[in-house]
DNA sequence: ACTATATATGAACATATGTTCATATATAGA
DNA sequence: TCTATATATGAACATATGTTCATATATAGT
């Protein structure tokens, strides 16, 4: 094939793409984004669930937050995080379902 | 819920999901697969049309090969590669219409 | 107002990652 | 055997990333 017969992707599409899957690509947020699909929860109990710190989780949950993957409501002190883009939590139970297999 | 009322995924099961989304995770790899999935390649070839060096290629072609995400065939000097994963295509190809439609 | 609790955030640090450059390897052709 | 071609690979480098530590912010209870 030579180059004007292939199906390029614009620069966008492409940063776009590598936004989310580096999203994915580490274990914690892997654990986080887990949990979350399982259940609503807050900071602290993220954090005690996976044996993370606190600081470290919310890193963690800011940069999901960015992405807008999770989203949280706020009760007094507490925030409960939930996640907020199906088809990325739908992604990650496909690839999870595909190593698990295997 | 308490920790005993989620599932928790195994470990090994994080790290291999992991290994798969930071494979994901650049956007060189992205436009290598994405081209792979349109049409079997050489390494100058795919160098040639994503405006990337022949050594950076080879690297990022070693990587993807070492997750067996593809494979190649030799003929003499050439080395055509080929994606080796449906499901990882798969995966990709979701990722980039769900960036596409926002 | 004071204290405790829950979370966010910035700086510093160590590690991981992607590219480049130089070079090695291997095959084909003369 | 000499040369050209195609690819792989190691070292070096700059940048990105994830955690920790210290601290800031904000709310609730007394």
């Amino acid at each position: 094939m030579k180059r004007n017969e292939h199906h390029f992707l614009k620069p966008e599409t492409v940063e776009n793409t590598a936004r989310i899957f580096k999203a994915l690509a580490d274990p914690s947020r892997i654990k986080i984004l887990y949990l979350l699909s399982q259940e609503t929860c807050s900071v602290n109990h993220i954090a005690e669930m996976l044996g993370m710190t606190q600081s470290a989780v919310s890193h963690q949950l800011s940069l999901l937050r960015n992405l807008k993957l999770v989203k949280y409501n706020r009760d007094g002190n507490t925030y409960y995080y939930t996640y907020n883009d199906d088809h990325v939590i739908t992604i990650l139970n496909q690839v999870i379902e595909h190593v698990a297999c295997e």
